[in-house]
DNA sequence: TTGCTCCTCACGTCACGTGAGGTGGC
DNA sequence: TTGCTCCTCACGTCACGTGAGGTGGC
C-alpha cells in the first residue's frame, strides 16, 4: 500500500490529479482510512492509471475514459469514439494548418511593410433588398446611385438600411457590367420605386451564404486595394469564390465626407476543391 | 450609431462577446448612455473588430490582441509574437499527428482483438540503486536474484524498495546478457554488502532520463509480450531507444504468488532523427 | 517536539455561452 | 400597454494548478 505521494512519484503524476480521479470515481484509492481520510493505493492499481494517462494522450475527455475503463461500453461503441477522435483530430490538423498559412502571411507583410489584412471569415443570413439590377459602366453606375441618394421619397428612406452593391459578374472587366445596386431592408415591406429616368427598385433577396470572406475598410479610396488583397486572401488560404460579390455602405459619407464611409466587402467562399459550387450566382 | 445588438448582427458575433471585449478594453462603444447603460457603437469600430477577430483566428490570446490593437508594441515584437505563434503551431500539427497515428494504432488492435498496450511518456528522475551488474545468462540471473531476497540482513531490507533489473546490453540476444539486478533505494546510505557465492551488491545511481515510454503489467508471465508491444509501439510512434532499459517490481509476488507481481518497463526513448542521442549506456 | 505529509475547501485558468431577474424605449 | 431589447450579475465549461489553513504520523 502506498500513500498519494509515493504512488503520484511512481507514476510520475500530481497528488492533485490523483485526488481529483478519485473525486471523480475515474480511479479510486484501494483504500481509504475512515479516521485521517488518507487515501491507500496499491501498485495493482498502476496498469489502470497508465491505462487512463494513455487514454488520456488520445484527446479523449475523462468521461468518455470513464466510460471506458468502467467496462459501460463494447467493443463498437469503443470503435465508434475511436472513430470520432480520428475524424477531429483530422479536422484539428486542417484548422492548424490554415492557421499557420495565415501567420505565415502576416509574417510576409510584415517584412513588405504593407498594412494587414483582417480578412473575416463568417456565415451570413439571407438580406432583403430593394435594388435595381443592370448593364452598366462606372458612370452610368454612380449616375444611377446619385438618383437612389435623391430621388426616394423620405418615408421611403426610413425603412431602408444600408446602401449596397452586388457583383453579378463573375469577374472585373472593361465595359459595362451586370450590377445590382439598392439598400439593405431590415423589416416591413416596400413597393417597386421609380426613379427618374426610368430605372426601377424593386425587393429582392440576396441569399443567404455558410461562409463569406469579408473585409471592412474606411474610405472609398481604399476599395481598389481591398478587392485585390481580398482576392490573394482567397486564393492563398484554400478558397475559392462561389457565388456574387457584395459592397455594404455601412457608413455612408457619400457625397460630403467620402472618407468617413465604411465599407464592407463580402465574397462567398468555400474550401476549394470540396465540391460546394452550389452557391449562387455562378 | 447601432446599438449592440444591431452591430452583433452586423459584425455576426454574439452581444455576450462585445460585452466581454468592452469589459476587457478591447473594444468599447463609441458611447455608453449614462442613464440605460446601453452600449452605442459606429460603423468606424467595424475595422477594429474584424482586425480582433481575424487575430483571434490565428489563435492569439486576447491579451496578446489587446497589445497589438492598443498600439503598445511595435513591428518587431509583432513579428516575434507572431513567429511564436509558428512555432506553436507546428507543435501542436506535431502533436496531433502523434494523436493520430496512436488512435489508429487503438482502432487496428480492435480489429485484431488483441488487448490494447497503454503506453505512457514520462519524465523519470535519477533513481538511487544498490544492485550488482554481471555478465549473466538467465539461470544465473535467477540464482542471483534468489540470493538476493533471501540473502540481505533484515535491517538492509528496510531501507530497500521495489527490486529493478537493468538491461545494459543494446538488443536481445542469446547466450549471457550485461544486466543489473538490485533494489532502489528511497533514502539512506548503504555500504556494500557481499552475498553468498561472492556477489557483491553496491551504490549506484541510474540516470535521469526526460522522456522514457513505460508499459505496466501484472504477472511474469506476460513480460515477454509486453516487451515486444513496447518495441512496436516506440517504432510506430516514431521514437528511438536512447538508452538502457529497465524493470522495476512495484509488487513482486515472488515467489509465491507470481501472478500478483506489478511490473513496470521503462525504455529512455527521443524522436527518432532529433539528434538527441546523449542518455546513457549506447 | 519538529518536519513532513496528508486532508479539505476554494479560487484561478480561458473565452466566452447560457440563463436569471430586472429595466429602458418605441 | 406590450413586445422587444438592453442591462448586470453569476454559474458553467474542462482538467486540473496553486495556495490557504488545518491536521495526522513517525
Amino acid at each position: 500500500m502506498f500513500r498519494i505521494g509515493e504512488f503520484s512519484k511512481i507514476a510520475q503524476v500530481s497528488t492533485r490529479l490523483l485526488r481529483y480521479y478519485d473525486k471523480l470515481g475515474l480511479l479510486q484509492p484501494e483504500h481509504v482510512d475512515g479516521d485521517s481520510g488518507y487515501r491507500y493505493y496499491t501498485a495493482a492499481q498502476l496498469p489502470r492509471l497508465n491505462r487512463i494517462l494513455a487514454l488520456k494522450e488520445l484527446g479523449l475527455s475523462l468521461e468518455q475514459i470513464q466510460r471506458m475503463v468502467a467496462g459501460e461500453i463494447n467493443g463498437d461503441e469503443i470503435r465508434g469514439m475511436l472513430l470520432m477522435r480520428k475524424a477531429q483530430i483530422e479536422q484539428t490538423l486542417q484548422d492548424e494548418l490554415a492557421r499557420l498559412r495565415q501567420v505565415e502571411i502576416r509574417l510576409e507583410h510584415i517584412e513588405s511593410e504593407a498594412g494587414p489584412l483582417n480578412v473575416v471569415l463568417k456565415k451570413v443570413p439571407a438580406y432583403r433588398v430593394f435594388t435595381y439590377r443592370g448593364l452598366m459602366d462606372y458612370e452610368e453606375l454612380e449616375y444611377v446611385f446619385g438618383l437612389m441618394q435623391r430621388g426616394l421619397p423620405r418615408g421611403g428612406r426610413r425603412q431602408l438600411g444600408s446602401s449596397v452593391y452586388i457583383l453579378h459578374d463573375e469577374q472585373l472587366r472593361e465595359g459595362p457590367m451586370d450590377v445590382e445596386v439598392g439598400y439593405l431592408v431590415p423589416s416591413g415591406e416596400l413597393v417597386a420605386v421609380d426613379l427618374e429616368a426610368g430605372y426601377q427598385l424593386s425587393m429582392g433577396l440576396l441569399p443567404a451564404y455558410d461562409l463569406v470572406a469579408s473585409v471592412i475598410h474606411e474610405g472609398w479610396a481604399n476599395g481598389g486595394v481591398s478587392y485585390n488583397r481580398l482576392g490573394q486572401w482567397i486564393e492563398a488560404n484554400g478558397y475559392e469564390i462561389v457565388g456574387a460579390g457584395r459592397e455594404i455602405m455601412l457608413e455612408l459619407g457619400w457625397p460630403a465626407e467620402p472618407e468617413a464611409s465604411v465599407i464592407e466587402i463580402q465574397f462567398p467562399v468555400a474550401k476549394r476543391g470540396s465540391g460546394l459550387l452550389l452557391g449562387g450566382g455562378i
